[in-house]
DNA sequence: AGAAGGACCAGTGGTCCGTA
DNA sequence: AGAAGGACCAGTGGTCCGTA
């Protein structure tokens, strides 16, 4: 048994986000820096552009393109008075509290949310997904057979606004362990409780049991991921996908040593952890 | 056996097409007119904006975003002098010839294709496709299942420049007629020839007996295409899923006529041939 | 007129980075 | 500092419509 206590846990994840008014922020232009270090090149192609950022009201801020589709809006999580400092004017924006590492069944404390809590999202987009699909099969349209931006659109379209595309993709691999290894990924959760890590360091810690179940497949992720009916519905996050194609290159040139011949012209990389 | 003489048509069949230079026409502006009637609700967002067309030069006009990719220009179509007006200076841009309707084995006359050599070009972008995904499986990167605009991009790579995608996507269903029944596919080809119709008959005719085909499988296109192994790289045009899905609410409202009531609210629609 | 295809555009997958 | 997510952007699916 695994949805206990998710319910509650469920509604009550919100944190704020006390968010500034008619001011423009002056922006101190850090270094771009990438979480995962690696395929970078996108943005590198208009490093020098100066961004400037929208300014956020309080007031609807969709853009649409057709107008007739302009449903009611909900009610814009209400003014929060001037509460922070002294004389700037703040509305509060409620975002989801951070994730801390628990083991399996545990609640999180104030302000937190568990990992539980985490996987039970993944649940819930393929829920939408679900209705998302039955829907496009009644009116004859093309069906997903992923977790697409229709279905978060959905997600939030049905009052579901703590899922975002961002957050579901960023932990799609921490969820694939648990799909895959229930054993190994409680495991980990219990490891890295116990040393006080970081969800960072315990989401990075997700990937070098991946991979090791992919080489038992012949290095195929995605058909370690098509395999699994709960975990099929998700892209292979483009991270996990690199760590397998290098693990196999290191695999085949460690091989190779022995005396085979590498078939393709991978030269020797790197070791990996 | 169908793949006889095509390889000798395959590298003959291109038109020529003067491009004017140096000129701006001036638009005469008529009705959008849409091939298939439906699903016109994109371009009318926009129905009234001045739409200049960008003159083109006989220079390289490819506008890629990275700039180390540029790879050798092959010819540049040749310029071929003034051949036509008199004091309009022309380029000659080559087309593919128009597709006339023959019978299997027909080779075309003159200054058009037959519809082996369409046919046989989908079996080409079948070939590229394989291609480009035994790349992307060497590379690790994602794999496409189906002819995307990467393996378009492939073909016009490696030369292969008569096939671009709005001219695949024109005649999906009818080469999935052709998998799908070729006996049924043959006949249809044989009547049309007969009659004198041309290529843009035969092919509105194509729709019929693939909606009867979905019929038989539950009214499951999607399900039709991916069942059979060359077909299944192609997506499913959406005017055919539409005709399925509107023949089927057909038979739907005939069938709760019977007695039995509709599952879905669905309005009985008219009838559809 | 019938037809081929360059080029456009709304919405996608992917994730950066301004924000707190 | 560690983290959540709005919003950006390159490249996609789809096909219109200027062209001949």
């Amino acid at each position: 048994g695994f949805n206990h206590a998710l319910d509650a846990l469920s509604q009550e994840g919100l944190s704020e986000e006390p968010v500034q008014q008619e001011r423009e922020a002056a922006a101190s232009g850090g270094e771009a820096n990438n979480d995962d270090g690696r395929a970078k090149q996108r943005r590198s192609t208009k490093k020098s552009k100066a961004k400037k950022k929208n300014r956020r009201k309080n007031k609807k801020k969709k853009q649409r393109s057709s107008p007739e589709e302009e449903e009611e809006e909900e009610d814009g999580w209400g003014t929060g008075g001037s509460e922070e400092g002294s004389e700037r004017s703040v509305v509060e924006r409620q975002r989801e509290h951070p994730f801390i590492v628990t083991e399996p069944g545990e609640v999180a404390r104030a302000k937190k949310n568990g990992l539980d809590y985490l996987f039970h999202l993944y649940e819930q987009c393929r829920h939408f997904l679900l209705q998302v699909q039955s829907l496009a099969k009644e009116r004859g349209d093309k069906c997903p057979t992923k977790v697409t931006n229709q279905v978060f659109r959905y997600a939030k379209k049905v009052g579901a606004s703590y899922i975002n595309k961002p957050k579901m993709r960023h932990y799609v691999h921490c969820y694939a362990l648990h799909c895959l290894d229930e054993e190994a990924s409680n495991a980990l959760r219990r490891a890295y409780k116990e040393r006080g890590e970081n969800v960072g360091a315990w989401r990075q810690a997700c990937y070098k049991p991946l991979v090791a179940i992919s080489a038992r497949h012949g290095w195929d992720i995605d058909a370690v991921f098509n395999a699994h009916p709960r975990l099929s519905i998700w892209y292979v996050p483009t991270k996990l996908r690199q760590l397998c194609h290098l693990a196999r290159s290191n695999a085949a040139a460690s091989s190779s040593v022995l005396g085979a011949t590498s078939s393709d012209g991978l030269p020797p990389p790197p070791p990996m952890f």
